[in-house]
DNA sequence: TCTGTTATCTATAGATCTGTGGAATATGAG
DNA sequence: CTCATATTCCACAGATCTATAGATAACAGA
């Protein structure tokens, strides 16, 4: 029996791929690039967010580096790290969503903390639009408060998962709360979620987290001002293309 | 200084994903699966394909079985082995996306062929679908047989590059060549049109390959009639929600 | 049942990857 | 210039991955 053989140069483009591929076979590395996608941390940061020693983190950032999917900030003595770009966002939410699509053991993580498939109970971002401008529901931003920084949902409150016991009082019981976090993948908002159920609330999640908000094409704001009232003080963009 | 450390059963949740990033840890595993997002194949045709021996290209099968992201069919002593899902196949585009984007090598090494970047050549699905209709063009399939038979352009030929040049008379030279092939990665298209271009006659690239235009929603047609006059004679899918 | 074909499994040697502590570098403050 | 801080570089030991040959298993046909 005969098979054709491949084209030429189709070897070194594979190899160039798997450069890529590299980088997300180990699970702390994508641990990191997953947190690169939500806001720039310095290397220290990035070292006690995943529970890695230091010279451990900035080897795994190294790798990453030289495949090109992180790029670096100097500022004084402190080196920050950021994803290189909106295609790496991207990636590693298609890295997600097959994993929730082929391993039944990630639906079964997330389901454990009611973050499963069974979303039916999520918010669309049309609907947290048409809620929030009328005033029905406050959106709550539980991730740390630099992604929050980094970029949020307007108007959205920070309130950090690790906070969140603390600062109950000055929610509005009357109000329903909507969650969001990191994305699919991301426990923080379904934990909120879970707590805040337990205590008598009406609390949903978003679907998806910020990344997939900004990659719709909805306005993003910056900066660490929570609004009191209505409107956030920080900057406020909308990108050029929705999609 | 202090930062927060993560919540707790994500460590799995990442270790799971990690089991994805193996499979494309390896340049011959990312070769594999992109011919399997094509069409099924026996080991033995994989192995040829890639320039593995049988051994070798068996054991890189049960790493993407285990990762499940490849599933198999048995026929007599023979076992095909398939792409698990439409979602495999998405991710192995966005690697190969996020590889152009971000690695200059990849654009490069398909610029040496004429495939890169300066897309400005290419035909739009919207623009083929048109001018097919008419009558004004002739769309090329230039993959090897097997995987024009899994799926292919209604209307296309049947032409493998490797039989090209020996069947150049067969080609109405008043006619302009539309050509495809598996996707933005895959050179054999660009390579047709080179060769077809080097003998006066006018040809271009379909932007992108089958698997985005299946994703697309537009309807594919399965067997191996070639259409000697206008219509084939095999299936004709047209599946269910268009995106 | 026996035989040939196709694929998987096993064992192994060589290569690559990981985590680590400690040295080296770069920057800013005194 | 010297010191303190943040990061990267280096060397090494232990773990994991890769390719391969040969044994084994599944199947079809006579």
């Amino acid at each position: 029996m005969e098979y054709e053989t491949r084209a030429g140069g189709r070897a070194d483009l594979y190899e160039q791929l798997a450069r890529i591929g590299k980088v997300v076979v180990h699970p702390k590395r994508i641990e990191l690039l997953d947190l690169l996608c939500q806001a720039e941390r310095s290397v220290e940061a990035l070292a006690v967010a995943t529970g890695l020693k230091l010279s451990t983190a900035s080897a795994h950032l190294q790798v990453m580096r030289q495949a090109r999917l992180v790029e670096t900030r100097r500022e004084g003595t402190r080196v920050y790290y950021r994803a290189a770009g909106e295609e790496v966002c991207r990636f590693v939410t298609a890295l997600g969503d097959l994993g929730r699509a082929r391993l039944a053991e990630v639906d079964q993580i997330l389901r454990a903390i009611g973050a499963g498939s069974e979303s039916a109970e999520r918010v669309t971002r049309a609907e947290l639009l048409e809620r929030a401008r009328s005033g029905e529901v406050v959106v709550l931003d539980v991730r740390p408060v630099e992604e929050y920084a980094a970029g949020h949902v307007p108007g959205a409150v920070s309130l950090p998962l690790e906070h969140l016991e603390a600062r109950l009082d000055n929610l509005d019981p009357g109000l329903e709360v909507v969650a969001y976090c990191r994305g699919p993948l991301c426990l923080l908002a379904p934990e909120a979620v879970a707590t805040l159920r337990a205590r008598g609330l009406r609390a949903r999640c978003l679907e998806d987290g910020l990344p997939e908000w900004r990659r719709a094409g909805l306005p993003v704001a910056v900066g660490t001002d929570t609004p009191s009232g209505a409107r956030a003080k920080g900057r406020e963009t909308r990108p050029g293309r929705p999609r």
